[in-house]
DNA sequence: GTCTATACAATGATAGAC
DNA sequence: GTCTATCATTGTATAGAC
């Protein structure tokens, strides 16, 4: 998969050994409750060395959340540059945000918690772009199948509400029951549905 | 509208002022980074009160948890007892959902950051009951639908999740910009979209 | 750059009076 | 039932050696 050159951190230095061990406990027990020293001793080195290099634990905090933003920001650019009919588009860019999600289901563990829940007394972060990024890709998409005719006639905004739900709802079906695999084909199914209709048709274009 | 009777706690009682006070501020600031003393200052009592009421301040959140879940419970125990073709119906239930969250969008905030988020240190509480309830309540509908000709042939599994998910993030759009009202409006076009598919259509049975 | 040792503030919880 | 006063613990952060 040559999955190395898109890891996020690096786990080699302290550094990343740092930043490794602070998801993973920022991820199980949120930031309030992870303690510097729970995050030092896991990573095998002692306080010193996290405030030498991030200056305190909002530091560290705000550094995992820069750093995997500018890294699914990039990812995103780059699965908008597809080719095929939109709904195909659509699947793809669905699909790839998914896989993403798999991926690195603790950051986005952690970034849905900064941008749906309380801010548990973590420093203001704004995730907000992320999300808007993602709905800006799929209207942009939905604008052009809607004006090409292979989308149906309608709001832009509702329509990319739908697409956006469906994504949704599977990747927080893991989140939260991390057994119920719903898998990238199960994706594809619900995503079928939204593009179908789950009213009863006679006949369609292109079917 | 008479809505006296169906809140989830009184505000009169010490008790009372205590809940509503937690509730505002672990949904603000999540559950580790509030301090007993805030509680009780906002509550307008002072420590000994809350200790003598919930024990501790797992104690109080927990009470939060337990009595806004039983609320909410029974509210969708109601909205299911509905009439009207099964289109209509799921349709009610998901404005039922979606009001009731307007309502209390402060416990809902709360819930949805058990939910999915981090335990943030809080105690573990078994909130997947209520998700639970609301996909089988979505689920029963989809089915009873499917076999009357009413909703599409397919996997009720997916058309649930479709439909769940236009109703989720329609919820979440607002949990994350409360200024982005989608409105009960709103949410009834987006669901129309996973009725009626994205994809153009010829002709379709009952329009 | 990374360690040992420590300063200092704030927390959850309780004892006991009324 | 509700208060005042207090305790033991734990947290983040730093000073200074190497």
């Amino acid at each position: 998969m040559d999955a190395e050159d898109s890891k996020p951190v690096a786990e080699e230095s302290v550094r990343g050994r740092l930043l490794v061990a602070a998801i993973a406990l920022f991820n199980r027990k949120g930031y309030a409750p992870t303690t510097v020293r729970e995050i030092v001793d896991a990573a095998g080195v002692t306080k010193p060395a996290l405030y030498y290099y991030f200056g305190s634990k909002e530091g560290i905090y705000l550094a995992i959340l820069q750093e995997s933003l500018a890294y699914f920001e990039g990812e995103l650019q780059v699965a908008m540059e597809t080719e095929g009919s939109l709904r195909e588009r659509l699947q793809r860019l669905a699909a790839k945000v998914y896989s993403l999600f798999r991926d690195h289901s603790e950051v986005v563990r952690l970034v849905h918690a900064v941008y749906y829940g309380p801010p548990q007394g973590a420093p203001a972060f704004n995730v907000h772009r992320l999300h808007e990024l993602l709905v800006e890709a799929i209207k942009r998409l939905v604008e052009r199948g809607i004006a090409s005719g292979e989308l149906r006639a309608g709001s832009v905004e509702d329509t990319t509400l739908a697409l956006l739900g469906a994504t949704n709802v599977c990747m927080e079906l893991e989140l939260a029951h991390p057994e119920m695999q719903v898998g990238e084909t199960g994706l594809r199914r619900v995503l079928d549905v939204v593009f179908d209709g789950a009213s009863p048709v006679v006949s369609r274009i292109g079917e």
